[in-house]
Order: C-alpha cells, then structure tokens, then sequence
DNA sequence: TGTATAATATTGTATATACAAGTTAGTGAG
DNA sequence: CTCACTAACTTGTATATACAATATTATACA
C-alpha cells in the first residue's frame, strides 16, 4: 500500500489536471495561494510549495502581487520521450518485427541492486531483443525489469509486442532518466545489429519509474546511420 | 544596487560552488541540514530549500536516514536543456577555454537558406568554435546566426563568452530543435577535437528562434568519451 | 473629475515548531 | 559472539507566524 499523497503534491495534481483537461489555459489566472489555502484546507506554506515547484517546472508563472498565472506555451520541454520502437518504425513507413535473443530471470548485480533499490542478488526479469524495421536491424534492447513492478513481465511475448508498449501499460510511467552517448558497439552487438564494430552507435540508457519504484533499466543501442533522436526546447 | 541574496540562495550557491570548485565530487556528503543550520545561521527549513532545489536541479541526491550527496554526473534537468558549454565545463569541476578559428560573415547556402527562412545568398554570421575543458577539447562548435536577429553577434569575443551565453541575452530564446546523432568525426574534425578519426562522436544540431525567427542554427561534435547527455522525463 | 493615499490582495522569504519515517552505531543482555 | 533495543542523526512533510515587496483597488480630498 503506498503512502498517503503529501498535501503540496495533491494541490500540484489538482492544478496540472485542470491545465491538462483544459480548464485552466496558457495566460489564465491560477488560484491564489490563500484561495488555495481555504480550498485545500493546507497552510499557506503547503500552497506556496505546489505553486513553486510548478513554476521551477515551467507550468506557470509568478508575479508578486500580480498572480499567478498558466504559463503561456508548453515551457517545459518535450524531453526525450519514451516511444515504442515499433512506432518510430512504422512513422518511417517500415514494418517493425522483434527478435527476443534471452527472455528470463537473473540476479541483481550489485550495480544494478543498487539502481533498482533491491537486495544484491534480488531476482529480476531480463531481456535481449533485436528490434528491426523491414527486416533490417535499428535497436538492440537489454533490459532489466522490477518483477515487484512488473510481475507478469515474462508472461507476453514480444516477438508481437514491445517491451515499451507492455510497459507503458503495466507499470505506469511516471518518470524516466535518459542517459545518451555515442560508443562503438562490442562485436557481439555489432553483429547482433548487422553492423561493423567501426560503426558510431547511439547508446540511450533509460531508468524508469513507475510510482516511486524503479521499474525498468535499458540500454538500447541504435546504429548510428540508421537512428536519430529529435527533440524540442520550448521556452516562455 | 541588487537586493540582498536570499538566503536559501546563499546556501545554495556555497554548495555549487564547492561542486564547481571540485571540492565536493560525485558520492561525497553534502552538509545535512542541521549542520548547514549551524554553519549558515539560517533555519532548518530555509537549508531544506536549498538542498531541495539542488535536488531538483540534478545537482545533489537525498536519502530519509542516510543523508545528502553530490549526484553522480550531471543530471541535466528536464529536457536538452540549451546551457552554456562553460557551465557546462565547470560544472565538471574544470576550467573553460575556447578558441575561434572563424568568425565572419558567409552566404546562405540553399539549405542554410531554406533553414533561415532567407534568401540564398542572403548574408549570415558564422563562426567556428573549440571548446575546451583543462585544455582539452570537448566540444566543436559550427555555427550560423541569422544578422537580423543578432546585429551584433560578431562584436563579441568568444574567445571569453561563449555564443549561447551572448545569444541567450540578445536573442531571447523562444524554442529550439534539436537532433542527436552518433557519427564518426571528419579528419578535420577529429584533428581539432583531439581525436582518433575512429572515436565516435555524439552530434547535436541545434535551430533556436527568436521571437517568430530563427536566430541560430548550430552543429556541436562531442567526442564520445568525453561527453554524455542526461535529461529527464516526467509524466505528471 | 483627477490625484493621492490608504487599504487590500498577492507573491516572496524566513523562522520556530512538530510529527513521521529511515539509517546507523552503540550498548546491554543472553 | 550475536541479537535486539535505544539513542542519535538524517530526511520528509506540515503548520503558524511574521515581515517585506509589489500591484491593484477603494476611498478621500481638492
């Protein structure tokens, strides 16, 4: 059972669910933090630390004795999202097919207890799967999963369905690090994804979250020629 | 005259500058709170603010019980963010430098052409740029800046202040684009960077706007061993 | 009606205090 | 020697209170 949620992060849900749902629009005025205070029943303090740290997100902004305002656009930046390779492949107008190399349980290493905030030797689920697009290999994916996040995990078949899309639905992302490097692959990899070990990879590493557990730790390396990561930076 | 620092403020930038300054590193104890209480003369909440937005920032972890500590690497908040390669460098704990080996004026190719929203042959700014860390390279900077949108650009000594520095005060930042590749360094490039023409570089292009123009148009090589790029993904 | 001042509303910072939960080290008992 | 308990330390959340600064509105006076 997970803890009561802290007061400041129901006032934050509540304002964000009102910008999400479009109650609340870029330039619209947001409650006052002593109008917060009566709705919530939380001291001004409690209203002050939602509103705050919605603004260092880039949700709103704040002008002392003005308001409080929705911020205009989309401040915070699109971050590297988390898709489904199948769907990068099929926007390529590719057809994405799955090899899974090792679909099993393994034991923590220390690294990766220490990452998953699990005991060493703690059972986790691990995959390896070549993701290709019409047939020509674009991802090679390692993954290690929480099975106390993701119990069913290595019930599903993912020659059919990504490990993101099963995910996504599974466990709930709420968060997500990305770590990305260019590196040469090993040769086994280099083999795996039908490339040369001279051949410049995109390496992501990306641990999710889901509630405050960590879910998922990948690595998911991409030929260089072959894969590309664009984002957007929107600023107020 | 400014206004007195905040004092959460001042806490805040003891702890980065010791980070900056190396003397604290990856892994090691941050202050707790109670001790920065006694070393500040500030109230235990307003050293929890510091910590807490250091937390935020990707700067520090925190642990119930355990304590405070510098995070390993730099977490970059939230998405690629457009920062400063100094404070990036400095942020590693070393000392930026930067030497330019053009800076000009050049022609709109075609393609810069189209990019900019401009006539081929329409003049531009261009510069070239390494950066270094300790005096070694980090980053090869290809930059073209629509005159338009920064009349001055070519007054300032990037030699001292960085472009995004000088572009992020005279040409407000709206939105930016930016693509992330891995490839092999050109010979030329790779003899700038200091590397072998074999080490995989991460490649970022970068297109920032200003108001409704685009302002800069941009292409940093990092040499793969030297450079990793972190953001965060949230959902709600 | 226009202007100045006071009152009100809002954000911004800071403190003292309190309770809750997690971690570690030390001590005492078996 | 081992285990359990306690004390000390740490982070996490929440409240009441206070003062400061900014912006707007209401009121009073000319």
């Amino acid at each position: 059972m997970s803890a009561p949620l802290p007061r400041y992060q129901a006032v934050k849900n509540h304002i964000m669910d009102q910008i999400a749902a479009g109650q609340l629009s870029a330039g619209d005025r947001v409650p006052s933090e002593n109008e917060l205070t009566r709705t919530f029943e939380v001291s001004r303090m409690t209203a002050n630390r939602a509103l705050r740290e919605l603004m260092g997100e880039g949700f709103i902004v704040r002008h002392a004795g003005l308001g409080t305002f929705v911020a205009e656009g989309r401040v915070r930046g699109e971050a590297i999202a988390v898709t489904s390779i199948a769907r990068e492949v099929e926007a390529r107008g590719e057809t994405w097919s799955a090899s899974v190399l090792a679909a099993g349980e393994m034991r923590a290493s220390a690294k990766l207890a220490e990452a998953f905030k699990l005991d060493v030797g703690a059972p986790l689920f691990h995959v390896t799967i070549v993701h290709s697009g019409d047939g020509v290999p674009i991802e090679l994916e390692d993954r290690a999963v929480n099975p106390e996040a993701v119990p069913e995990m290595l019930s599903q078949d993912f020659n059919h369905v990504t490990t993101t899309d099963y995910l996504l639905k599974a466990a709930p992302l709420l968060r997500a690090d990305h770590s990305v490097k260019a590196v040469l692959p090993t040769v086994a990899e280099a083999k795996l994804l039908g490339i040369s070990a001279q051949e410049p990879c995109l390496a992501i590493e990306r641990k999710s979250w889901t509630g405050d557990r960590v879910a998922s730790i990948a690595r998911l390396l991409y030929p260089g020629h072959r894969y590309e990561l664009k984002t957007r930076f929107e600023n107020k």
